[in-house]
DNA sequence: TATTAGTCTATCATTTTAATAGACTATTAT
DNA sequence: ATAATAGTCTATTAAAATGATAGACTAATA
């Protein structure tokens, strides 16, 4: 399961995706807007900077804006910025790999199925986009 | 990622599926095997019993064992019942639905996208059993 | 009835999570 | 200049989850 902070993190970039071409948008605005309490939001949207993903401006007509078009970055991606690895073992992560100390790697059967699964999420998560979160309109 | 808690459970199943045919296996045989802390490991074994995964027999001769064939549990349900949802948010998860209080499910992008993403991790860890889980032979 | 082996409840330390607070810095407009 | 705007940074906090352990208890067998 995601943390809050990766739910947060994920709704705050639909946000920025829907409002890529009106420029910098303010915190505030999208703490409103997607229901995610500000302070908290600070610090999702600077780590969010930090990992490259994000831009900012300061001052009047200032706030966080996408560093690329939102088709150019993966929900995969985005999510390895704030929740760290997907895979279901640091095992079997390919970003995040750490060996498994208490197993023999080359032997062992959980390593194989939780590298199938790992593909499979993957292959959703890579090929989603920031654009592919936007909510659809109400009809 | 998993828990501990988790990954120990798996690889207890992993020993019972191996040593299906033997009868009852001893914890602190799989606690010693397998490298997993015996009290936790005791706990672990309790939780999958309560789940219907697994029986046990007490005193001498006595152990845990597999209710059914290793071939019969799949490891999505081995899963759920120690580690609970395995989608990304409770307002995707099939078993432990919530709804999400803050957003409107019908028009959520992101609900769309992590949806897909746990189909495509079930259509793994609901086609492999407990029998994928044990270890290959050294070569 | 002694031994074996699982059962149950509770506790504990540590880490992580979620959230908040406040002082600080950069930018823009007047 | 300087006031107002808006992001930056560090720290703290409360609550929850995690990982592990302890010990008394019960059931089955020899």
């Amino acid at each position: 399961m995601l943390s809050k902070k990766s739910k947060y993190a994920l709704k705050a970039l639909s946000y920025l995706a829907e409002h890529y071409q009106d420029g910098p948008c303010l915190i505030a605005e999208i703490s409103k807007d997607k229901k995610i309490p500000l302070k908290f939001l600070e610090n999702i949207l600077l780590d969010l900077k930090r990992a490259e993903i994000l831009e900012s401006k300061k001052g009047k007509g200032g706030g966080y804006f996408l560093k690329v078009a939102p088709s150019s970055i993966s929900v995969a991606k985005a999510l390895r910025a704030v929740e760290g690895p997907i895979a279901l073992l640091p095992c079997v992560s390919l970003n995040f790999y750490e060996k498994c100390k208490d197993c023999n790697e080359r032997t062992c059967g959980l390593k194989k199925v939780l590298a199938q699964a790992r593909d499979a999420t993957l292959q959703v998560l890579e090929n989603k986009v920031l654009s592919d979160l936007i909510d659809k309109k109400q009809s």
